[in-house]
DNA sequence: TGAAAAGTGGGAAAAAGTGGGGAAAGATGG
DNA sequence: CCATCTTTCCCCACTTTTTCCCACTTTTCA
């Protein structure tokens, strides 16, 4: 599980420097290969390979004329691209990407589990703040799971 | 059971001395490995690892196209680091995790049975005579577990 | 009041992060 | 199809941060 929020710098190359405690175990999981998309909340998602082509294979899998997948899938594979790291531990992200999610110099790597978000930082915050605000109106619509969860 | 008040200072590099009473316990339970992360009140949770396992089990179980678990899942488990304590009891809380609670020098640590929570002083003290305040007003919609708890 | 324990500060070595130069690869236009 | 220009890749070197440990101060308890 990849866990914890980690702000990172992007150089004027677009290179992103990945924390080293994720270094060990994304070289054990993967061989140090990642693969990075958008998510629709113009963030990038980065995914350890064997990670990512688990989720292409449902991707591809979805009925191709209901529109709603066919987007899906537009999006996510349409963007994924291969990362490689360099001798530093870094990646270079395509500008298409970082263009997609507003990436200058200050970011954030979240870590999600199975895969990592990499967030402007300035938005980020924004977005933070808003779910932290929403969470205390909207208590009528909670699933089951949720109005029963002790933290 | 974690109970009480500690007052605490965090020093400029962000370390927090675990106050000694815990110590036994959180070594007993955890062999000392603690995981925080945020709360909605800006302030800190920290956990043994072996409960914050256990919710986040539950909490990447959560139907994932529902917002709101969405949005507790990247707070909560991308906010999550975990602790070492060093030589000296201290552990090192991350700048990111700092900065969300607002924490500087002066802080308060609350124990909440399974839990801690890490609050700046300052807003604990403001948060908690609102609290106090606003009890006395607001009986009307207590729901069923209030209404029938004597203390 | 003294010894032990707890709390606090800080320095130095090591590790991580950052910037940039130049070679190689690729794109562009005539 | 070639010449030129831009982008990408690879590696070196510098800077900053982190980690580890030592030492001092304060508190506690007999």
């Amino acid at each position: 599980m990849f866990r914890g929020a980690t702000k990172v710098t992007l150089d004027t190359k677009g290179r992103l420097s990945i924390p080293t405690r994720y270094r060990e175990r994304i070289q054990d999981k993967c061989d140090g290969q990642l693969v990075v998309t958008v998510d629709r909340d113009y963030c990038l998602l980065i995914y350890p390979l064997p990670e990512w082509e688990e989720i292409e294979r449902k991707l591809v899998r979805l009925p191709s004329l209901h529109p709603q997948a066919r987007r899906l899938l537009r999006l996510m594979v349409g963007y994924a691209s291969e990362l490689e790291t360099d001798s530093n531990g870094r990646v270079l992200l395509p500008k298409e990407l970082r263009e997609f999610a507003g990436l200058d110099r200050h970011a954030i790597l979240i870590g999600q589990g199975n895969k990592f978000e990499l967030w402007n930082e300035a938005r980020w915050n924004e977005r933070r703040d808003q779910w932290l605000n929403d969470e205390t109106t909207g208590e009528e619509g909670l699933p089951h799971e949720l109005e029963t969860l002790s933290l």
